[in-house]
DNA sequence: CTGTGATTTATGGCG
DNA sequence: TGCGCCATAAATCAC
């Protein structure tokens, strides 16, 4: 797509996945507030800061990480599912 | 207490609305599914975007004549690209920090 | 292929 | 009274 393009030209940049310890403090934080996993601002910058990451990149790892966690939990639900 | 999943499993709501309590059921609409545009309806807008980042009423209505899509996905289609751009300034933004390095 | 970080459509609240 | 901003959902992209 286009969209493809421009990164190719503009970026360079090949996509990569965050290293072991970033992912391990942004799912300690996830986990440690599962009743309500929605870092305010401050708690957002804190995150990027110790990750190395930016905010932007929180806010995705966030949004990703609570939708994939809801589908999870649907299908372990589902394959429960007996009537 | 009600955890996030469960709140998830037996409210179907969990709730980015700030602001405190939020009712029971009302984010059932929230399982909508997304329309991908085509390749012809993006270059359009984007050109639009290009000659004016906010649309006149006139305008909205011309692009929903010519691109299949109703007045309300353009006016949102504007929005989501003035957001969008921000989020390209406020990267380069800081891409000039790391450059003092 | 799957997994995962990023991007694209779409909603609702609030100013 | 509507419009734009904003955070976010959910689907989709792309490596």
């Amino acid at each position: 797509l286009l969209v493809h393009r421009r990164n190719i030209e503009q970026a360079r940049k090949k996509r990569k996945n965050f290293d072991k310890d970033t992912t391990s403090i942004l799912q300690a934080y996830f986990d440690k507030h599962l009743d309500h996993p929605y870092p305010s601002e401050e708690h957002k910058q804190m995150l990027a800061q110790q990750c190395g990451i930016t905010v932007q990149q929180v806010n995705n790892w966030f949004g990703n990480q609570r939708i994939r966690r809801r589908k999870q939990i649907e299908d372990s639900r589902l394959q429960h599912e007996q009537n | 207490a009600a955890t996030w999943n469960h709140t998830m499993m037996l409210q179907q709501h969990p709730a980015p609305y700030h602001l405190g309590q939020y009712p029971l059921f009302v984010d059932l609409c929230r399982k909508r599914g997304r329309q991908t545009y085509t390749r012809q309806q993006t270059l359009e807008l984007e050109k639009e975007f290009h000659y004016n980042k906010y649309l006149t009423r006139r305008r909205r209505i011309e692009l929903n004549r010519s691109l299949g899509l109703s007045e309300r996905q353009i006016k949102i289609w504007f929005q989501n690209r003035r957001m969008k751009q921000k989020k390209e300034v406020k990267a380069q933004e800081l891409e000039f920090k790391s450059e003092e390095a």
